[in-house]
DNA sequence: CCCGGAAACTTGTCAATGACTAGATATGGC
DNA sequence: GCCATATCTAGTCATTGACAAGTTTCCGGG
């Protein structure tokens, strides 16, 4: 299967998108080109154009590949605390899913895969913050909610974006949020430990 | 003085940057044209360069105007949670210079102003922490930053990017986040109300 | 078996851009 | 008044995204 050149490469789509995941890891998603993608898969500079209609559409389909695989993580998740390990874990373990899935400037909005996907990542999302104790809501789901969002978006956005390399040092990011939650939630009791 | 085209521009450097700001501020740094801002400074293609050496450079001179603006306005909070309201302020208000802050690969990294600018935010960012009543440090200075940090980030980020338009609604962002960190690190006293 | 349509891919082209070079023009110190 | 220099212009090149039109392969119906 490797190297064997025919008219239809088997599977471009495929192919275009893992290279691109490749150089976004690498360099970010301004480094991506079309064209470039297409050397690298063998095929001429006008294929991937067939299979994701532009540069945008490429993007949309990264974002939106992020999205499904964000749900499965975060769904596998026992409780809220774990659901931030588990956010920090993808920015970390899909660094160019993640950073493209929030930067909304380079999809196209209303693509149904992209829309589909992100509802259940959403989803996923808001579904543990009715676990957390009484006393660190302060009565206010929604505000406890975007607290919890927020502390590990900006924890994961800012480990990714190399602004938290000493401070973490060596140790596992997952375990540091962890600590994080640990202080910032007033743990009374939760459910494990 | 609008509209007077001599050879010289009178402060071109001024004018582009200014310029630079506007678009990033619609449509993103990637929407950025050297171009584009030498069509609007009324200049010819190749002027901007001059100022910049070269997209890199603009980018660069709009993160260190950043951190330095940066820098003022933390300095001027006077406690930890009036530096993260200050901190979520600062990027709305000035959500071009936010951007292009946080993504190092638009900067020349090693740029003296760059560097020197974002020094001295560091230093306003990192000055408050010791301020936290201690239920809320659990001892560790350092944890403590990063949670306070990752908070104000990631919910500014998140604001910026659309994503907590309706959880926030109309409401005054900075008032949020009061909010938020009264939630999140157990106020015993601190200072002020 | 073959035939026709559709999907996958190629080739060619165009406008826009960043970067570079060489040259023109204004400015300010002396 | 003069010259070094900062500022700006004009021209060029390689690269890129987007598009149009043509070619090759695949596949299902007859």
């Amino acid at each position: 299967m490797t190297g064997e050149r025919t008219y239809h490469h088997g599977d471009l789509r495929r192919a275009v998108l893992t290279a691109a995941l490749d150089v976004i890891a690498a360099d970010g998603p301004d480094a991506l080109s079309l064209r470039d993608l297409a050397r690298r898969a063998g095929v001429s500079h006008a294929a991937p154009a067939h299979h994701f209609k532009d540069r945008t559409g490429l993007l949309t389909a990264v974002a939106a590949e992020g999205y499904a695989l964000f749900a499965d993580a975060l769904a596998e998740a026992p409780d809220l605390r774990e659901r931030g390990v588990a956010y920090v874990r993808f920015a970390l373990g899909h660094p160019a899913h993640f950073q493209v899935m929030f930067r909304p400037e380079l999809h196209r909005a209303d693509d149904p895969a992209l829309l589909t996907a992100r509802a259940r990542a959403t989803t996923a999302l808001r579904a543990g913050v009715s676990g957390l104790p009484d006393a660190s809501r302060g009565g206010d789901d929604r505000l406890a909610g975007i607290a919890a969002w927020s502390l590990a978006h900006g924890f994961a956005t800012l480990l990714l974006s190399g602004n938290l390399d000493e401070p973490v040092g060596g140790r596992d990011p997952g375990e540091v949020f962890r600590a994080l939650a640990g202080l910032v939630f007033t743990q009374e009791d939760d459910s494990d430990g």
